[in-house]
DNA sequence: AAAGAACAATAACATTTGTTTACGTTTTCA
DNA sequence: TGAAAACGTAAACAAATGTTATTGTTCTTT
């Protein structure tokens, strides 16, 4: 069953070397879990104490802003991870919620275990940084992208960076990505056909 | 003159022990650079070859849109570093230009540079991984505000981010910062008083 | 299968933000 | 020091986006 672990063995052998010692002590501490469509991982005020790394289905990071209303934040889709990774390092509390759009298979990454990883594997503290350095481009993309362009132009490249997001979840939470309205979205599509 | 890499010892300090033999060998890579006020020191389309620690002065990055307008993408105020650090890290051209507001010392840190640091300091990597998480915080800070706060609200919480940052630069940049146009930030000022 | 909830589209109207132009002040620099 | 450039404010109008209400469809759940 240690084949389950592979999408996430061949994350870590993109950034780094890793002998088969350190893979079978990897191993030896992560774990699956399940979560149903709906489902809420993680609610504003708790502390984040867990990395997902999604094996299979979509995770929705979102805040709630001073009107009430939901904020995507980001989509985690196959492959990628999904964590307040601010609450997780400093312990403070969250935030940001975390909710499942699907029925998904996440593999679970604990605080513990990260620092085990970062003092026993030679090169875990450079994976560390690799894969913080990643994060921080994205963000950086993103951020490039809320300033220069427009609400539909960022609709359209959005299959670039979630292939096939549009058709795997609802409209509105696309717009609260977007930071526009599900109305306004629905008036930016009519527009294009 | 040893004694100006002050700023920067300390911000490593507050990251990683370094011991005195380290902190020589640093030094020893460490040189000062000084910007005449308006000067353009990275241009779209040159690869970022070097990190920039401010050490007296203001360094602003931004990046110019289809439109041909300016959008300020970040503040380097005294202590901070300013840098393309995608362009940087993996050698590809930039978007980005990165300007000198006042006069401004910095101390520069080179590619090689950080490489023996990663490879020479017991902590380097550590160092590395801690920057760059720290810096993915501030993204995600940033991020946050785009889509929680109205321009207004930002305008008012520049001073935290950026001290005095308000009496410092020319207001169409706070403008560009702000993602609104001059004549609207004058207009919202003027809803204040 | 039926009932209710969630969702997307649309229209009418309100608010926010951008654009253009003008004017007066401050800063820069030759 | 004087001219030119840069800068901030203002007003009028245009475009983008939000708000509310309505309707019909699709999805959930019993």
């Amino acid at each position: 069953m240690s084949q389950e672990f592979g999408s996430i063995y061949e994350l870590i052998r993109h950034y780094v070397e890793i002998d088969d010692v350190e893979w079978e002590y990897c191993k030896s501490m992560l774990s699956f879990k399940q979560f149903k469509k709906k489902e809420i991982i993680l609610s504003k005020g708790e502390i984040c104490s867990e990395i997902y790394f999604v094996v299979k289905g979509i995770l929705r990071i979102y805040f709630v802003d001073q009107n009430g209303d939901e904020k995507t934040f980001h989509f985690s889709l196959e492959n990628t991870f999904a964590t307040d990774y601010q609450s997780f390092l400093k312990e403070i509390h969250t935030d940001f919620y975390i909710q499942a759009l699907e029925n998904t298979t996440v593999i679970i990454i604990t605080n513990e275990m990260l620092n085990m990883l970062y003092a026993n594997l030679k090169n875990g503290e450079r994976l560390g940084r690799l894969i913080a350095e990643d994060y921080f481009f994205m963000m950086n993309e993103k951020i490039k992208g809320l300033y220069t362009q427009t609400p539909l132009q960022r609709y359209n490249s959005m299959n670039v960076a979630y292939p096939r997001i549009l058709t795997r979840v609802p409209q509105h939470y696309i717009a609260s990505y977007l930071n526009i309205t599900p109305v306004h979205l629905s008036r930016l599509k009519r527009g294009i056909e």
